[in-house]
DNA sequence: GTTTGGAGTATTGTCCGACAATACTACGAT
DNA sequence: ATCGTAGTATTGTCGGACAATACTCCAAAC
């Protein structure tokens, strides 16, 4: 279209392909706000014809920007439609980048230690009746038979902790954390029975503090509770210099270990 | 290729795209390590006919890798090569996605009070020779006139801490709140010109605890040098409610403000 | 022997066009 | 006003084409 002709004398040098810029114009229409949330992309043809290009670059563009997070279909339409990267789609990025670089388990923990009490303290200060009654319901419900779904649902606490703390930052921060934690989190449940007992009774405490807005003990108790991973780790036989294993981070809760006390830590297994 | 055939008597229905599926195969031997890191991908036209789709299909898939940082091309050559998403471009997803989703100052700034005093006490609790070298070079190369390089190289001390913390996970985390505070920081410095100093002598108290090794000190100088930011920003009437801005995150340093002193907060601009 | 210079091939970037499946629309029948 | 249906628009996928450029390898030159 339009300009395959003259090469002329000294030609620009083209630095960079053309679904790139496309990519680049698009998703600078939308942070720059042209494009607002929730609007509709035109067709991919008519986005060709505006940018001069043809529909098979519009379409590289688009796939880029779509696992970017910034453009997704509403269930069963056909068009785009601009949005936001929501939590699930950034972290499991940073999930993915931390563990092929093979971030190690202490790590991961140490990042833990930093955060989550302070979010405690955050949520026990800034509680209000709707994030305490959603806290309460995780807390209320009891660890499940399912070692896969108890990781689960202690990362769902610190979820909902962070929301009652009201820190979309934060919240966003230790998201990655969360997911890889699991599934280190998923074996230490499955060889150390008690492990459970005890996040249960500490995320109670944790709760206690918050609902009375004792800001220093929610901090503790979770600075307690966070370091007592450590230690289930260490029982367990964890090697905290180990990379973390990503295995099924994603809580769809789909595959389950084969054998429920086969760790599966990614190179030499666990000492004994 | 191969079957557009005939429709069965009970077809299956195809939940994904085919792109889709290519890049989810493809993902998940990298992730796997059935690809490894540095190896090179085959071309495009071989992709499809292993894996059954046409050359235009596999390349949308490549597009998505590409953009989650999973594949590059190495200088000036054709084939892709797996790689691991460097902090950069990870950083800037997440950095992204807290603009569009509007995170204020104040979540930014608190989630800092939270991430760096830490950081400081792991720096001096495991400082090492080089770190602390590249540490003491960036507080050494004094705030420059520019404002945004006076920023970038704040930015570049937290950095830096981080990488003498010897946590990757930390260093990740913080990572685009360091890019998100770098804008507000450029128009603070703006308005206020003595955190220029400020904001050194900090650094200097700072590096110097790590040196010797006292981790308290470090946790409690970074602790208020994070806390005299939000003093700064109070004090050049950023409004810490507001959304920031993430105007230029990028440290490449290409425009900047038009006027010195004209600070560009998204919606309503600051108070007298 | 090593470097230089090509000739030839492989690969990407971009385009064109096609077609089935499906979402959307408008209109007419009930 | 509701419903069904025919027609249109749009995406997903394919086939193929071609220029520009990276890569390969061999032969000529120093």
């Amino acid at each position: 279209m339009s300009a395959p002709a003259a090469p002329r004398p000294f030609a620009k040098l083209k630095l960079e392909p053309a679904y790139r810029k496309v990519a680049a114009a698009l998703t600078e229409s939308i942070t720059s706000g042209a494009l607002r949330v929730g609007e509709r992309l035109p067709s991919e043809t008519e986005l060709g014809l505006r940018m001069g290009v043809h529909r098979s670059t519009v379409r590289e563009a688009l796939r880029e920007l779509e696992s970017a997070g910034l453009l997704r279909r509403e269930r069963g339409s056909k068009l785009m439609m601009v949005s936001r990267p929501d939590r699930d789609t950034v972290a499991s990025g940073v999930t993915r980048a931390l563990t092929l670089h093979e971030a190690t388990v202490a790590e991961v923990w140490e990042a833990l230690t930093v955060i989550e009490p302070m979010v405690a303290e955050f949520a026990a200060r800034r509680r209000d009746p709707k994030s305490l009654a959603a806290l309460t319901a995780i807390v209320a419900a009891a660890a499940p038979q399912d070692d896969a779904l108890a990781a689960a649902q202690a990362a769902e606490f610190f979820r909902a902790l962070a929301a009652a703390a009201g820190n979309r930052v934060l919240s966003m921060s230790h998201e990655p954390l969360l997911q890889l934690m699991a599934s280190s989190l998923n074996t230490l449940m499955a060889v150390v029975p008690q492990a459970r007992s005890r996040i249960a009774a500490a995320q109670r405490r944790i709760l206690e503090a918050v609902e009375r807005g004792d800001a220093a003990a929610a901090r503790e108790w979770c600075g307690k509770h966070v370091r007592d991973y450590r230690r289930g780790f260490e029982v367990a036989g964890i090697d905290l210099a180990l990379p973390i294993s990503s295995g099924s981070a994603r809580p769809s809760g789909r595959r389950r270990a084969p054998t429920a006390a086969a760790p599966r830590a990614s190179r030499r297994s666990h000492r004994p």
